[in-house]
DNA sequence: GGAATTTAGGAACGATCGTTCTTGACTGGT
DNA sequence: ACCAGTCAAGAACGATCGTTCCTAAATTCC
């Protein structure tokens, strides 16, 4: 039924993860995503309706298929250490949660569809942690405290990528984390 | 010396703050700047030079002015739970460091000048918990341990703002804060 | 092998972007 | 009183914004 596309759609909605992660949301115009994307113009409205529609689309995406994997290893770790280890160690080619941490930031504050995808995923993450905390701390699972550590932890997470996407080496980053852990870890909680 | 200024520059400053904070930089443009700051366009050009220029000028008042504040309060805590609380309280009135968090994310990847004054600025942070740290545990004074803690301390405290600012409450924000405190405050580092 | 349908390729839209220019009102120094 | 210098007010600039429209090319169904 008509001509087939000539371009993959998973692979421009990644395009534009990587596109709206370094340059916002504010930050980048259609052209740059037309540029970037290989797609072109009419295509792209064609498919996601408009600019706001991708960036959901690419958010979307991006947490399920690349911050998911990562809380689903920290929730798999056996320690604090290990999971803190997972959700921090940079490779260049690891995707990451960038885009995460800027709709976090500038998004979802105006966006409520936004918002509400943060936030779950956030929540995910809150879990991930309190997983691997109590796999070390059986006796406080459930507790209050376990729940307020875990929110304080997944912004220590978000907080040291932001400190690195900023300046801050990768080597104070793991440090930095496995300090937290090391606190968790050989101290009652 | 010709005709005197209809509008105060740290007023208007203070206003491109609040402006910049809420919608970033590339959601703020030049009319939004003009209807908010009550300085009109020749004004704000003669007087900053450009967008960019305010931007940085507010972003220097701000890191001064309000930031250096809650800075200097912290260090000037005599245990970590209080300086945890008086960094995180949140209060209508107080200016909060909003556009430091903004800056950090969106800003200083791609702007050097910034990307110094949020180093600088979260370098002070990091002094300033770490001397929280040290009242309350003498003994770890100088070590890289401390070191490691802060900047986590600090990545802490910045994304716990961030979720704050996406949505968390503040009571999680708070009793975060705290479980964090309690956890540096009653055991040894 | 048309007819129908979908995409690609661009031109083009009005709106808004950051910035500059023009004009006239206002003030201080001589 | 007048000139020099600064400011306010707003029109206007070219560039870019997000979006739409038009035409040609490519595919499936009959």
């Amino acid at each position: 039924m008509g001509r087939p596309r000539g371009f993959d759609e998973d692979q421009a909605v990644q395009a534009a993860i990587g596109v709206f992660a370094e340059r916002g949301y504010d930050g980048t115009s259609v052209d740059d995503l037309v540029a970037s994307l290989g797609v072109h113009r009419n295509s792209l409205y064609k498919t996601f309706g408009s600019k706001g529609g991708l960036y959901t689309r690419a958010l979307r995406w991006h947490v399920e298929h690349q911050v998911r994997p990562l809380v689903t290893a920290v929730a798999a770790a056996g320690d604090i250490t290990e999971a803190m280890h997972r959700v921090l160690a940079t490779d260049a080619a690891k995707p990451g949660f960038d885009l995460l941490l800027r709709a976090a930031v500038e998004r979802a504050p105006v966006d409520p569809e936004v918002a509400e995808v943060v936030a779950q995923c956030l929540r995910e993450m809150d879990e991930a942690l309190g997983r691997a905390l109590i796999a070390e701390h059986p006796g406080a699972d459930g507790t209050a405290r376990v729940e307020a550590l875990t929110t304080a932890l997944t912004a220590t997470v978000l907080g040291l990528r932001l400190r690195a996407r900023a300046g801050t080496s990768d080597t104070q980053t793991t440090e930095a984390g496995r300090a937290v852990a090391h606190q968790l870890s050989h101290h009652e909680i």
